[in-house]
DNA sequence: CAAGTTTATATGAAATTTCATACAATCGAC
DNA sequence: GTCGATTGTATGAAATTTCATATAAACTTG
């Protein structure tokens, strides 16, 4: 490989690419499980709480409203979630995991958070500490 | 936003999110210029250097093989990019800025370069450093 | 509370991306 | 050199994403 210039240094490139790099690693075992990344994403960031509403989904999985949308009506028809009506705002759509798609989520997240700590390790504590804590910095302060 | 669990601390969360919010902010710019996203990548990447191929290209803007041929077909037709056979292997494709694309991109370089460097006086000298220096660990390693 | 504004989601059409696969050129071993 | 395997790119069909816009439900003001 002989990438210069672009990528030795340029901040967002670096990491657009440690971002790629590591999660690639993982996607090997979320196509596994027979998800898409998309999905996993959506999975991920519904465990562990009640539900999230569409836009909140967005946000998270840095994806566009309708993108998500889309994405959950097909998870509805595959039984990995379920929209609910939003009580106080009804322009609001609430989405939770089924009982199926928290089963099928569980061993996934379990897998994901080996996979983190070993690429901790093999970054030392010291160095995961401070990366974690610079990367918060880079979206607190703006977005 | 309420956005927990995922996001506090999971390491890949946190670098696809910091990626996508540090890009964003320059996205602004990139679109101002008109050009796409994907476009603007591959005219960085083809910057400074004599050509590249297909391949060569879809390694560095994370994308496929497949969507960068269609990618680069597109910006031919706009006059951005012209394609050269390749003189040893005949199987690639050569991929390099035109004169116009040249002169399209250049002011965009300048921009990246300030908004990179807002940004890492944002973070301050020794954290930017230490950032980019751990980003490349995670990706010289693996892959 | 009516009228205008904003916000949350849905939806159709268009654009892009991806998957599978095809094809052509190179490589390797014999 | 020839044959089988590998590699680089292209391409059609399918899936996904995005844009623009529609709709409905809050909010705001007077």
């Amino acid at each position: 490989m002989a990438e210069k210039e672009f990528v030795d240094s340029y901040l967002p490139y670096l990491l657009a690419r440690a971002s790629f790099s590591i999660s690639s690693e993982f996607h090997a075992q979320v196509e596994a499980a027979g998800f898409t990344v998309s999905e996993w994403r959506i999975l991920a960031s519904l465990s562990g709480v009640k539900q999230r509403t569409v836009g909140e989904l967005a946000d998270i999985v840095l994806a566009k409203q309708p993108t998500v949308t889309k994405m959950v009506l097909r998870m509805v028809d595959q039984g990995l979630v379920m929209r609910t009506a939003c009580t106080q705002d009804k322009r609001q759509a609430w989405v939770s995991l089924t009982l199926k798609g928290k089963k099928r989520v569980t061993p996934l997240l379990k897998k994901a958070a080996l996979h983190e700590k070993s690429v901790l390790s093999a970054l030392g504590e010291s160095q995961s500490h401070v990366l974690k804590s610079i990367l918060q910095q880079l979206f607190t302060t703006k977005n």
